[in-house]
DNA sequence: TGGGTGACCATAG
DNA sequence: ACTATGGCCACCC
């Protein structure tokens, strides 16, 4: 990994705390909404993540928000890429398999930022 | 000023 | 197993 988020300091900008974390999920693999919010100690705010990757689009660096699903596996956020099948398209070519909006053997590749990064 | 909404989630019945 | 509801909190009329 390329090293953790020292929370302290970006604290100030939500955004770019949720950026930071998307941008650390590896190739291949998946986090949730939930987890991203838990992880920054958001509680229960996981909307805001999800409104946070509607900027996500706009950034000057790569965000990788393919990456990000519900909690269920589910490409909720598919609608909001250039097309509807980009998203899809994007997790498959890193070898994720997904019918039907659902990634299959979820759990494989889920991501828990809590988990997988340390907190300093 | 205030109500509706959302790339969500957990709980209750 | 499935629906309903509340919480979250910033944004946009």
């Amino acid at each position: 990994m390329t090293g953790p988020i020292k929370i302290s300091e970006q604290h100030r900008d939500f955004f770019a705390m949720v950026f930071e974390v998307v941008k650390q999920i590896p190739e291949g693999r998946v986090t949730s909404y939930g987890a991203i919010a838990r992880y920054l100690g958001m509680g229960r705010s996981s909307r805001m993540v999800g409104w946070a990757m509607n900027a996500s689009h706009s950034q000057p660096e790569f965000v990788p928000a393919h990456r990000v699903v519900n909690r269920n596996g589910v490409l909720t956020g598919k609608h909001h890429f250039a097309s509807p099948t980009a998203m899809q398209a994007l997790l498959e070519e890193e070898g994720i398999k997904v019918v039907e909006d659902q990634i299959q053997n979820f759990e494989t590749y889920l991501w828990d930022p809590a988990k997988e990064l340390a907190l300093d």
